[in-house]
DNA sequence: CGTTTTTGACCGGCGC
DNA sequence: GCGCCGGTCAAAAACG
């Protein structure tokens, strides 16, 4: 378990490439990902979870959460609330067009990194821009969509598509920009579902692989009576504003310590955690192999 | 034969 | 206004 103990990644394993992602929280010691596991999120050790909250979403929660969250920004970035309520401010793009953008606004994008080469491996630059051709998803003209919450897992694997307990179904495969590997766009195979997830390996460590998941699951887990998935922001808040006395979290947003935000260093630690190609394909039986198999929220289900 | 993956085209936002 | 880029669609292929 104390795997990543003192180990500190050469090369500086950050985000750095991903300075574009609308990040809150950026676990990445056991501490923290004990606090996860009280969630029922048992991250491997190789694991590192950032929430990529959006202002857009926030639509979505109740006003009670948000003032939750705000509590909790505040409790480690003095009062910068803005950086976990808005994300930064990084994306409410769900307001008019132009204003949207919020996420390449010069103002959130500290040094981000060393190399800010790769540009938006994560396209939080607002840009979100979908709009299916077929208007039946509800995708006004005018009303541009409401992003959903996300949540990036970094997991040290040498497969790509993790299992999580949940049937994706892929639907698109793009080059990314300064990174010899592609990003995969997958989808719940719920058909009630709009839960979507992108998967891509870390340009700067190919053994890192970067899964986001957007949406919330309106289902259960295949594999995983238990049901529930990403823990809602109110839980994530909660939890938090009760253990603030520790840095449990660090807003990317709010410290711009060059490049050093977050040094994953368990990642590098090679932990026997390995998805097993058969897994990508069926949920486990039990949940101890998924990387958010086991994200089911056990005190999730109320 | 039903489902999933592959892959090129297309769309819309954004920066220049 | 144009080109770039991320994200999505959808037809065809692949798979079990």
């Amino acid at each position: 378990m104390e795997d990543e103990s003192g180990k500190s990644i050469p090369g500086s394993t950050e985000f750095s490439g991903h300075s574009s992602w609308d990040t809150d929280y950026f676990f990445s010691n056991d501490r923290e990902r004990n606090i996860l596991s009280e969630f029922g999120w048992n991250l491997q050790r190789d694991t590192v979870v950032r929430d990529l909250e959006t202002g857009g979403s926030f639509s979505a929660f109740d006003q009670i959460e948000l003032d939750q969250r705000s509590d909790l920004a505040g409790s480690f970035s003095s009062g910068s609330h803005q950086v976990i309520v808005s994300s930064g401010s990084a994306s409410i793009d769900n307001k008019s067009p132009g204003g949207g953008d919020a996420a390449s606004s010069p103002s959130n994008q500290p040094s981000m990194s060393s190399s800010s080469s790769e540009e938006q491996p994560e396209n939080s630059t607002g840009s979100d821009g979908k709009l299916p051709k077929i208007a039946s998803k509800g995708t006004k003209k005018g009303q541009k969509r409401i992003r959903q919450p996300r949540f990036a897992f970094m997991t040290k694997s040498e497969v790509d598509h993790l299992e999580d307990g949940y049937r994706w179904r892929k639907y698109g495969q793009k080059a990314v920009k300064n990174s010899p590997f592609p990003r995969g766009y997958y989808r719940c195979t719920n058909s009630k579902c709009t839960v979507k997830k992108r998967v891509e390996r870390s340009s700067e460590d190919p053994s890192i692989v970067i899964t986001t998941y957007e949406g919330q699951h309106c289902h259960h887990t295949v594999g995983f009576p238990i049901g529930g998935f990403i823990p809602h922001e109110s839980a994530f808040a909660a939890r938090f504003a009760d253990s603030t006395s520790t840095n449990i979290y660090y807003p990317r947003v709010q410290f711009p310590l060059g490049g050093s935000l977050h040094h994953v260093s368990q990642l590098q630690s090679q932990g026997p955690y390995q998805v097993r190609p058969e897994l990508t394909q069926r949920p486990p039986p039990q949940n101890n192999e998924g990387l958010l198999g086991d994200i089911v929220p056990s005190g999730m289900r109320s």
